[in-house]
Order: structure tokens, then C-alpha cells, then sequence
DNA sequence: TACATTCTTGCACTGCCTGCAAAAAAATCG
DNA sequence: CGATTTTTTTGCAGGCAGTGCAAGAATGTA
């Protein structure tokens, strides 16, 4: 793990540090600040880097805060999820998957918790994290694509690409939920638990039927 | 129905004259020349407009493209969805409020089209349309919640808005869905009859358990 | 006609973002 | 080490987006 960013020589080594400046600079500027007030000069200056550079690390200001894009995780989860071991169905297993897949963190716990900070004050910026995501969605539809060829293998593959993207979809809803929950209660759960709980939520919003 | 546009005086039908002269010149050049080719110059140049009026009626040049945000519908089925007389479930419920909602338009057919056609090539454009739905969700979340104190009186406040908000979400995921779907398939269905497709899936998704 | 209100426009200004080419830094090789 | 190649940084020039302000035009009102 830590060896991920071991000697790839010294070029290398610096790219990384340099987008960390940058993210962190970014960051902590808008926490002082406020995202209106931080402009990409201010952030350059501070992370010891010319304008220009800013641009070659990042397409925007609001990029170098939300950092890298998620990715699926790479414990093995994917692989017991497509195996049908993870959730007694595709979609409660997905719940489970992205809600502990949202604990790892590659980085810094500082600049993740002040990340987390700003998702929570500035909704656009979730709002954009969430548009950031669509690379994701179509990597965990395939991935719950496979799953279903497990629980469901008569289906044809029109069908289930069809079925996988609802589920996809539908989970993002309940992520979002989540989120805006969470980031309405000042500190109650954690996000991670906040997640099990609206995906537990899930099956009562379609049975209840009228009075 | 059309008099709405009637007699409010000139200024106000000179305003309106306006708003659909610059949506108009929008959506054409984006047309003819792609979204990155428009610049706001010569949109406001064939609107006949000043550029700085452009930014009298519209943020910038997507919001111009999307027009106006999405409101509820005001032919008394919001009313009957409250009672409970649309779907067996809210969520069922909420289903055919949309979708049945998604058909009408106020607007210039041929606008109405080309919006539509614009919004299936540049998939960014949907995500905006996504993005400004915000205030959309918060006022069907609160419809949502209506409905439920209909459906499930014992319920408290605070579960009751949780509740409904996370049907709203999980109705936009079904949304987003049909939207996939009606978007790749060329020429396929109405994007109405899509929604009603997206939803009649939703409970499968649910139960369908281990093979 | 005279007055008040609202809309349009030009102007100046800040900030975002890109392409390009020169300089600087690092890797490679003899 | 020194020479060469590759990659990164930087400055510069320039286009486009978006905003505040104040003057002037158009509309509403009496």
C-alpha cells in the first residue's frame, strides 16, 4: 500500500506533491475564505506554482477541491459482490458495497475532513461531485451487470444492461438521500452509516400502499 | 390557455417577445454550429439584442438552452396524488405525476423539439437539467410528503420528510434511467412512455433475490 | 405633456481558461 | 561527468464569461 507511492523517481514524486499542494491550498483558502472569494491566482500563489501550472493539474477551481474521482474499491468486495455473496439482492448488495467503499481514503485526513466540510456547506459542490460521477455509474452498471448474470442468468443482455442501469440509478438516488441527510444533522452518523440506514429504508417506499 | 401571453402591455409582451428570441437564436446556432462553436456574442447578435442584455434574461449560455425550470403541474393532479387517487403507492404515484407532467409544454413546438434533440447530444446539457432540478425536488418532496400523511397518518414529522424525500430521489434515479434509455435507442418511444416503462421495473429490482 | 418606472446598452473591469514557445528540471545514455 | 532527450513549468497574449454602473431609450401613468 504505502509502496504505491514509493520511488517512481523524483519526477514522479513531485507531479504528486504539487497536486497535493494544490488541492490543499485550494481547500484551506475556501475554508478561510468562502468559495466566492478564492480565485485560481490566490490558490497558485499559496501552493508556490504559477497560474499556468494550476491548469495543467486541474480543469478548475472546483476540480482541485473535489479532488480525485472515486473508483472501485480493490479488496475483493467487487468480486464477492458479482458472486452474489455481497446482499441478498444486486441492489442491497450495491448498497453495501459503495457504503463501505466510502470509508477508504488514499489521502491525507485533514484535507479529506475538509473536504467533507466544504461538500457539506457548498451543495453545488456535491452537485458537481455527483456530475463527476458519471464515469463511475457506468463502471459499477457493468460491475452490477456481471451480478445480475449471476442471480439472473436467463435474462438477455439487453435486459439486464437495461435492469443494471435502473439499479445503478436508483442507488445513487438512495446515495444522494443519504447525503442529504447527513448533511442536513449536524454531525449524528457517520456518512458510511447513514447509508445502510436509507438503503434499509429502501423496500418499505414501494410496498406501502394507500391508507 | 393562450391567453397568458395577453394583453399585460407592451413591456411585458416585448420581455417575453425577447426571452424566446434569445432561446430561439440559442438553441439554432447550437444546432448548426455545436455547443463549443456559440459564443454568447452571436447569440445575442441574432437575437438582436445587446450581449449585455443576454445577461438580463439568462446566467449563461446553458441556461438559455434549457429554459425554463420544470414546475408542477397545475391541472389538479398534484390534488389527486395528494388524496391518494394517483398509484397504488407514492411512489407509483409520483411515477405518473411525472410523466404524465413531462408531455405538456408551454412552449414553440418546434423549440420544444430541438430542445429535446440538444439535450440527447450533449449529455452534459441533461446533467445541468438534472442540476437545476434542486428546487423541482424540494417542492415534489414536500407533494411527496402530503401524500403521505395521507397514506401512513401515524407517522412523525421528521420520518414522514425523510420518507418522502427519499422517494423523490429514487424517482429521479428511475428518471434519469428512462432518459438513458430514451436517448440511446434512436427513435424508440415517447420519452413519457419511457418513464411509465422505468417505473413498471422499479419493484423488480427490489425482490428479485439470489439465483 | 410631464413624470416615474423599467429596460437596454456601452464601458470598464475582473476572472477563467487555452495555445504556444522558451526556459528549467529531470531522465537517459555514452 | 557531460551531452542529449523528454517532461514540466512558466510567461505571455488573447478570447470568452460574467458583473456593476450610469446614461439613455422605451414604456407606463396621469
Amino acid at each position: 500500500m504505502s509502496l504505491d507511492i514509493a520511488q517512481q523517481g523524483l519526477r514522479e514524486r513531485k507531479r504528486i506533491a504539487t497536486r497535493r499542494a494544490i488541492e490543499s491550498a485550494a481547500i484551506n483558502l475556501v475554508v478561510e475564505k468562502g468559495l466566492e472569494n478564492v480565485t485560481i491566482d490566490e490558490i497558485s500563489h499559496r501552493a508556490d506554482v504559477s497560474p499556468r501550472t494550476f491548469f495543467n493539474y486541474f480543469a478548475s477551481k472546483e476540480a482541485a477541491l473535489l479532488g480525485e474521482s472515486p473508483e472501485l474499491p480493490v479488496d475483493g468486495s467487487v468480486a464477492r459482490f458479482v458472486d452474489g455473496e455481497l446482499g441478498s439482492s444486486a441492489l442491497e448488495g450495491l448498497g453495501e458495497l459503495i457504503s463501505t467503499a466510502s470509508e477508504d481514503s488514499r489521502e491525507d485526513a485533514e484535507t479529506h475532513t475538509l473536504r467533507f466540510a466544504l461538500l457539506r456547506q457548498y451543495p453545488q459542490l456535491f452537485t458537481l461531485r455527483m456530475t463527476a460521477m458519471r464515469d463511475f455509474e457506468e463502471e459499477l452498471a457493468s460491475v452490477v451487470a456481471e451480478r445480475l448474470r449471476h442471480d439472473e442468468p436467463t435474462l438477455d443482455d439487453d435486459a439486464r444492461r437495461s435492469k443494471a442501469k435502473l439499479i445503478t440509478l436508483v442507488a445513487f438516488g438512495v446515495i444522494r438521500h443519504s447525503w442529504s441527510c447527513w448533511a442536513e444533522n449536524e454531525s449524528a452518523m457517520t456518512l458510511s452509516e447513514r447509508m445502510k440506514e436509507s438503503f434499509a429504508q429502501l423496500p418499505g417506499i414501494l410496498s406501502a400502499g394507500a391508507a
